[in-house]
DNA sequence: CTCCTTGAACTGACTGGTCAGTTCAAAAAG
DNA sequence: CTTTTTGAACTGACCAGTCAGTTCAAGGAG
């Protein structure tokens, strides 16, 4: 019954980490998103989280309704940080008065930076995002809008100030950009560790920015 | 004992459509894709994939030695797939005397034909590419190496024909364009399946060669 | 053509184990 | 005092894998 777990009796400051409870509740995401992203969803059982949380299973059962109810304000939990990151960095370099596409450029630094911070957060939203019949969906699809909406702004704007070609498809070019960063990232993250950040961004810039089919010199 | 149920008293043909059993493994592949693609592959059960493909649940076990096998098979038969299926378009362009860079805009068309036609078997890898410390994490690895590879590999021959910078990152590069088509089309099945393929092919087209940020007249 | 034989292919009830979710009394924290 | 956590015991559903028995199709034999 009691899903209002947080506490509305005073009005909850939401994300801080004022109480006992809330520790405990960030301690559970942080164990669920890391094994959840390396085994699925169903093959990671209650007890695994409670034990990687250094929490009774008991605890589990105290702060959320069920497995489900816990992954599902994980995801929600998880994309407010990427929005916000992404936002926070177009805003900046259009506030400093750069074109669209610096700030473009701007948001591949900050979604790497948050790929990097968040591999297995990142990893999770890749298996699930296109999964269709599961509980959670509703869920992925807000989550997946909050974070495309925030490139399709940036599309439209360069191209209302004539920076991108008014022919091109915004909300497909922004899933291809989201997806070639991803997938970089991704891969990046996998089979090249050891690569710089800089290295990286230098490479998907290039890319974005079309110089990869102009000649060398 | 006995894994080597096709029977080889005659050379065996290996992946013709002969024998009663290979027409059971076909229907079990297929019930296996789809319902691994929406659920995932520990919520489906071995029931289940019997049901869907009009079979006892014991045949499952007669044609493959386990749940995770008929699953590594199935990423094995589907990489084949997709593979061949690039690495023709390519040929074909080039083979008539096309730039890479045309090589290129064919493999991404080729990747749209395959994605569209197996879009379960297509969500499925996205699922399970990048996650670790899983049964077939080998098994997925070649799977990957196979793909990316034939994008490299027409990349390196552009670059070699001075038709791409020499200083673009060839693993990174790839790794981009694969990601930037895989997202684009899934969002596309997901979101916006009425729009033809020949639109989506045209959007990432100008992305790929840098018309994107050229002025619009 | 019909009858038999043979081995491969298939069947589905059954087993042993696992796990989500519940409950609760008692302890710790604040 | 109240709120939160503990940990262990329990339940009921669910599921991978097994196996003794059945069906099928092809190739003789008569």
């Amino acid at each position: 019954m009691n899903t209002d777990a947080a506490g509305t009796g005073t009005i909850a400051p939401m994300d801080s980490s004022n109480t006992r409870r809330d520790a405990t509740r960030r301690k559970l995401f942080e164990a669920a998103v890391t094994l959840i992203a390396e085994q699925g969803f169903s093959s990671t059982t209650v007890d695994e989280i409670a034990e990687r949380a250094g929490v009774a299973k008991g605890t589990v059962y105290y702060n959320f309704a069920s497995k489900n109810v816990l992954f599902e304000e994980l995801l929600r939990h998880g994309i407010e940080l990427l929005a916000t990151s992404l936002q926070a960095a177009a805003e900046e370099v259009t506030e400093r008065g750069g074109s669209q596409v610096d700030a473009l450029d701007a948001m591949i630094r900050a979604g790497l930076d948050f790929i990097s911070r968040y591999p297995a957060l990142t990893q999770l939203y890749v298996a699930e995002l296109w999964r269709t019949n599961r509980a959670w969906q509703s869920t992925l699809m807000v989550v997946r809008e909050r974070a495309i909406t925030v490139v399709e702004d940036v599309l439209r704007e360069a191209v209302a100030r004539d920076e991108l070609s008014g022919e091109i498809d915004i909300p497909l070019t922004a899933s291809a950009l989201f997806g070639m960063v991803l997938v970089a990232a991704l891969d990046w993250q996998s089979y090249q560790p050891d690569r710089s950040i800089d290295d990286v961004h230098a490479a998907l810039s290039r890319l974005l920015q079309g110089r990869v089919s102009g000649r060398p010199s």
